[in-house]
DNA sequence: CGCTACAAGATTGTCAACAATATGACCAGC
DNA sequence: GCTGGTCATATTGTTGACAATCTTGTAGCG
């Protein structure tokens, strides 16, 4: 009987559910194309088929899982191309979000970016790819935070859900973390020169150069 | 009783009322802010509470309907300050589109580009704001089928739906037709040159004029 | 007169059983 | 040996009933 206790009371069958497939997801515990049996998950997670089913029913409109009438739920894998069309959009987006930042940050904020990017720079000189990605990550969150621009914000979370598992082989490239850091300076030095129009660029350029490392997988 | 043609039950049930519901909200017969109650829905489309359940589910996963645990379901009211991020949003990702579409675009897809320009010039010519609004809207919705950019296109239609009220408003007003369609014209020649610099400048020119529009309200 | 507590009604959330459907193995026939 | 059909099984889709939760109206009390 493996029925595991759910946390707070106030958490409802599917919400809990939905983080705990979304979780296992992102952190690659399911492999790509993996099958999800909705008795299997509702059985391990101690929750009815029903949660389950409505959680798989979120996730597949946010991209994360793929779902065949009649046939089953499967983690969605991302083709390459497809990573390429996600960051095209995230350029398109983050620029937008980058120059908004840079009007509309907090000098507060200004000092978490400047903070980030001495993080960012002494994970690359420690060899430390993981961290490295992490704190990518949390800056790409941070200006988007602070663009103030909620419905960009809400695309741009969703786009970056789907890429986890590329953006993971990403960072391990030997040489990458060393020419992503330069372009992150980039954009964190406009931000902070509160320039809208250089942010927009440098942030354009460094996803652009994500994605000639995409194509070069 | 209201018999529907296609009631009952099955997938198709969900599909129906899900169609229903959303022309109903697109087409402004639900007063903004409106309850949606589950069980009336179920009622009067002829289909049973786990279909109009599941429709309601997707639809807010679309933007369209708010969803309060345990208080139900309404249609959402985009405010004009959310309208204008969408907007900024669209200005981002249609700038994308047009961009590749200048490259991408077939030559049937560019005749069908001119086609639609002199559509737009007689609807203005002949005051008709209601069919303008409609090309305007294929418009829009052709550039981005002819970038080939899926995902975005997926963003940008999720993005549309959510403005009906304030696309239509806009249209209405005195003299917008006449602006608007100078602006697509402009578009329209940059994607025919096949410019994508020039295509992702008249996008943006002209979303950024509607979101001057949508301010002034 | 205003406020809190409580009960009734309405509405959504959850569940377990049942039906529909696709998958894969098996077998007959050529 | 291969093709086509048939059936058993696994899995999802659907339904109606039940439980949990919120809202509203009302009465009691200060």
């Amino acid at each position: 009987m493996p029925k595991e206790a759910r946390p707070g009371s106030g958490e409802q069958a599917k919400q809990y559910a939905l983080e705990r497939l979304r979780k296992a997801i992102l952190r690659g515990e399911m492999a790509p194309a993996q099958r999800l049996v909705e008795n299997e998950l509702a059985e391990s997670y101690g929750v009815t088929r029903a949660s389950v089913r409505a959680a798989l029913l979120d996730l597949t409109s946010e991209g994360l899982v793929e779902r065949i009438r009649n046939r089953g739920s499967r983690v969605r894998v991302v083709t390459v191309e497809e990573a390429v069309e996600i960051t095209e959009c995230r350029m398109a987006l983050e620029g937008l979000c980058a120059a908004k930042a840079a009007t509309e940050a907090t000098d507060a904020q200004l000092d978490e970016l400047t903070g980030l990017g001495k993080a960012m720079s002494k994970a690359v000189t420690d060899g430390d790819p993981v961290t490295y990605s992490e704190l990518n990550h949390d800056l790409h969150a941070l200006i988007r935070n602070a663009s103030g621009q909620h419905t960009a914000v809400g695309l741009l979370e969703r786009l970056n859900a789907q890429l986890v598992r590329h953006r993971f082989q990403l960072a391990l490239r030997p040489g990458r973390p060393q020419q992503s850091l330069s372009e992150h300076l980039a954009v964190i030095e406009a931000i902070r020169a509160r320039d809208p129009q250089a942010a927009e660029t440098a942030v354009r350029a460094h996803l652009s150069s994500v994605i000639d490392a995409l194509r070069a997988d």
